[in-house]
DNA sequence: TACCAAACGTA
DNA sequence: GTACGTTTGGTAG
């Protein structure tokens, strides 16, 4: 029978080496609270439990406390640096963790982990065992025996490696008895210890090849060839010797070997999970969980096939209080896609999916049947305003069926939107995400039923006992997040501004998605031809100029072209950035031609061309999405085309906005933006005298005003550049922006820019105050938010990394101004569509810019319009000083802007 | 095929 | 300085 083997770990040591291991990835839950070394530390320990199969095992943490070292030597580890904070945060959880995993932990006051360590190692190496120190540290390794190893856990990619005696023979010719000599010559600056003057590694392992000990040496110093060194070693005597005190470990510590508690147990699952949870390692629950087939097999997932079913089905939900929904389709583009099937739950683990439309190889079931007839069957449930409605990204599955002519009643719950609000820096919330965060339970990828790349194969062609499952997984998943979400929702008051604002305004963006735009398309191909001219005139220019053809989109052949073949000088490092080309404009013809190009091509490529080929040919208009859960700000976003970012300053840009008009006769475009609207929340935020004032009086331009009191002039008095300049500091202040930036904006030196600020921030000191103000709750709170209650959490403004600390502080700054904007045209637009739709008005909305809202108006609909756009975006939200919107009319986007 | 960085468009 | 999306080239897999 082999040995029974002993694992003893230096807690403490695992501890900072997960710690420094995980410093760059930056782990932390979702509070910002750091985790990375939990996280670390429980994945080596459970790697080594799965791996290794100790007999017994225990783990030794440093006590407190000062050791008998510190007696003799109160510089020892002086030099040392505290302990990180985050890490001292985290050690309540490693303590817990380890007892979860049933490991002894013993701490012995006046001791260090290894001499506690190195006792039991020798006790257990006497009664027979195979013992694995479990460290990193070198000074172990003099407890190192024929059954004495050192273990050392990999990081990241490294395997675990096990030391012996032999690698110490191999690497410096030196026995383990001598390890302690031997780091007593060379000295440890990490532990303080001084070692010999004139001894490193080298030295002290070739003396310790001759001599036993420092004692050996000692006795026989003129047995040591090397002057110099006999000199070092005479002059260093009583450090050599006292060091080695220091460097021993003491074996005879008080401390038992009791087997029968290092006994090694079964983890304590509950335990484990628990802290799992709390620390939010979502990886290590599924490891936990239950097996996923199991859970699997639980499900009842039944698919619809018989008209008798379909009836059935219907009675059973039609007394649902809660009822998730989902879609099978054709495609991701909701103004698209071909309805497949529907899957419905109502209770967990179960669902019940209804086919509506097949491949021609699918057709078993309700083939006699049309389709929409089979859909249609659904309709009372789904337009039922007291089955309450939950899913995951509902506005999708909402304005298929809207277009299939069922319109959902009862919308409440949007698993989705929920998981953004709750985190609304998460980049993703997928479904399937959503499941292994929230439920811990890996949903069935997509992949398996439909493929990927190009060889993916449509929803309609999946067999139907294989879709029921995957559609069903859906429904069930989005059902059972709802209530947890919920009540996450609830804990941290985001419930208010998730039913009020979030959910109401999805029908808000399903009718301006529905809604479109249209774009005149032969008016774009026209200005894309005449562009093509110009962009193919310039290519040729600057082939010309360079004397061979290259790719000009590509910055890296640029690059070769300016500053090998022409030899430019290079401004920064090898960069093609604009502001480096506009520097270079003067000094040769291709930088300049190159920025007319490159903004030409821009707008070809992403606006000219682009568009016609999204024009949806039923409604022959454009239909962007808009994006509820991207911008951690709370603002919406816009994609498939991105409407958001249509040009506007340069000539062309401006020609662009012209296509945006009317589609029908006797309509015109009207855009109603906020007039400063962040600097207005920011005046209302901060309470700042001056610059309420400011906004008090409504024929006040903010940015003159502001320049009249930093430059202590009359109004009259402000020169165009010191409004220019007002205006960079008013915008910049609310970014965080610091002397740099604003010095590199406006162009005047680093000193003007500082004192530039120092006056701005006398003018408003409200304003400073809010930045401090705002960065206080930011490090209290772990979060800052909006007037609505929105949050946003600021992690990393009490990092060690000065460069990620600012930002974080930016961020917290900028979120309550731009989240609370975004809240405030929230409101207005789900106001504003209410009265569209009730009203009976024929004026379509249909775009947000951040702080515009554009509509099609017919010409007796524009003066009543007006007024009510202007009514409700003027008090949507309550400030403490006016809020005002601009309006403008006109036969397209451009005129009316 | 998937993903990143650079460049450039917006508020 | 904040917040985004799209296009392109280039690279890693």
């Amino acid at each position: 029978m082999s040995k029974e083997n002993l694992y003893i770990i230096d807690g403490s040591a695992i501890a900072y080496r997960s710690y420094f291991g995980m410093i760059r990835a930056g782990l932390v839950r979702s509070d910002g609270f750091p985790t990375g070394a939990c996280y670390a530390f429980i994945n080596s320990m459970m790697n080594l439990l799965e791996d290794q199969k100790p007999d017994h095992i225990a783990m030794v943490f440093d006590a407190s406390e000062k050791t008998f070292r510190h007696e003799i030597y109160p510089e020892y580890k002086a030099t040392r640096e505290a302990m990180p904070e985050d890490l001292v945060k985290q050690l309540p959880y490693i303590h817990d963790l380890t007892s979860a995993l049933n490991i002894e932990v013993l701490i012995k006051p006046g001791y260090e982990a290894d001499d506690v360590l190195g006792t039991l190692a020798r006790k257990a190496d006497q009664e027979g065992l195979e013992v694995y120190m479990v460290t990193g540290d070198k000074d172990l390794m003099q407890i190192l025996d024929d059954n004495v190893y050192m273990y050392k856990p990999g990081r990241g990619k490294k395997k675990d490696e096990i030391i012996t005696g032999k690698e110490l023979q191999e690497k410096w010719n030196i026995k383990p008895g001598q390890v302690a000599d031997f780091l007593a010559l060379m000295g440890d600056s990490s532990d303080n210890i001084p070692g010999v003057k004139g001894i490193g590694e080298k030295r002290a392992a070739k003396l310790l090849n001759n001599f036993e000990s420092i004692e050996d040496i000692y006795d026989n110093l003129d047995k040591v060839k090397s002057k110099r060194l006999r000199n070092y070693l005479k002059k260093g005597e009583e450090q050599a010797r006292f060091s080695k005190k220091l460097t021993k470990i003491d074996t005879d510590v008080s401390v038992k070997l009791d087997l029968d508690k290092f006994n090694h147990r079964e983890v304590d699952k509950d335990k484990l999970m628990e802290l799992f949870k709390d620390l939010e390692f979502h990886s290590f629950i599924q490891r936990f969980q239950e097996d996923q087939e199991k859970i699997r097999k639980k499900k009842n997932y039944q698919a619809v096939k018989t008209e008798k079913d379909l009836d059935k089905i219907i009675e059973k939900y039609k007394d649902a209080e809660l009822l998730s929904v989902d879609l099978e389709t054709t495609s991701v583009d909701p103004m698209q896609a071909e309805i497949v099937g529907v899957s419905l739950s109502a209770d967990k683990h179960s669902g019940t999916y209804v086919p509506v439309n097949y491949s021609e190889k699918q057709k078993t079931l309700f083939s006699d049947k049309p389709q929409l007839e089979t859909l249609h069957k659904l309709k009372p449930i789904l337009e039922n305003p007291n089955i309450k409605k939950c899913g995951q990204n509902l506005k999708y599955d909402m304005l298929i069926l809207r277009r299939y002519g069922i319109d959902v009643r009862g919308l409440h719950f949007d698993t989705m939107i929920a998981a953004f609000l709750l985190q609304p820096d998460n980049r993703k919330f997928n479904l399937d995400r959503l499941s292994q965060q929230y439920l811990y339970y890996k949903m069935q990828p997509i992949e398996e039923l439909i493929g990927k790349g190009k060889n993916q194969k449509s929803m309609a062609d999946v067999p139907l006992d294989e879709i029921t499952f995957y559609a069903c997984e859906d429904a069930d998943v989005a059902y059972q997040l709802t209530p947890i979400l919920k009540e996450k929702l609830e804990k941290k008051n985001l419930d208010e501004i998730y039913y009020d604002i979030e959910i109401p305004l999805i029908p808000v963006l399903m009718d301006m998605e529905q809604n479109g735009v249209y774009v005149e398309i032969p008016y774009l191909k026209e200005m894309s031809s005449e562009i093509t001219e110009k962009i193919d005139n310039i290519s040729e220019q600057v082939y010309d100029e360079a004397g061979v053809e290259f790719n000009l989109n590509s910055p890296k052949q640029l690059s070769e072209i300016l500053f090998d073949r022409l030899e430019l000088p290079q401004i920064r490092k090898r960069s093609t950035a604009e502001k480096v080309l506009k520097k270079l404009e003067d000094k040769n013809p291709i930088p300049g031609l190159v920025l007319e190009y490159r903004k030409l091509t821009k707008l070809k490529n992403t606006y000219l061309d682009a568009f016609p080929e999204m024009v949806n040919p039923e409604t022959g208009r454009i239909h962007t999405s808009f994006n509820q859960t991207i911008a951690s700000t709370g603002r919406l976003t816009s994609s498939k085309p991105n409407f958001q970012n249509i040009p506007i300053r340069t000539d062309i840009g401006k020609r662009i906005r012209k296509a945006f008009k009317p589609q029908q006769e006797n309509y015109k475009i009207l855009s109603a933006d906020y007039s400063q609207i962040e600097l207005r929340i920011m005046a209302h935020l901060s309470q700042d005298n001056n610059l309420v004032d400011a906004f008090q009086s409504d024929d006040v331009d903010i940015h003159t005003r502001t320049a009249a009191l930093v430059n202590k002039v009359d109004e009259d008095e402000v020169t165009s550049k010191m409004r220019r300049e007002a205006k960079v500091v008013n915008y910049g202040i609310m970014y965080g922006a610091g002397p740099y930036r604003l010095s590199n904006e406006l162009n005047i030196p680093m000193a003007e820019a500082r004192e530039l600020k120092d006056k701005y921030f006398s003018t408003y000191p409200g304003i400073n105050q809010y930045i401090v103000n705002t960065m206080e709750e930011a490090r209290q709170k772990g979060y800052v938010e909006t007037l609505a209650g929105r949050i946003r959490y600021t992690h990393g403004i009490n990092s060690d990394n000065k460069n990620k600390k600012r930002a974080a502080e930016r961020t917290a700054i900028n979120l309550p101004i731009q989240g609370t904007a975004a809240d405030m045209i929230k409101i207005a637009m789900i106001n504003i569509d209410k009265r569209l739709n009730q009203e009976d008005w024929k004026t379509k909305m249909i775009l947000q810019v951040h702080d515009e809202l554009i509509f099609e108006v017919p010409e007796d609909e524009v003066d009543e319009l007006k007024k009510m756009v202007r009514k409700e975006m003027e008090s949507a939200l309550t400030l403490d000083i006016p809020v005002r919107v601009d309006i403008g009319i006109g036969k397209s986007w451009y005129e009316a802007h």
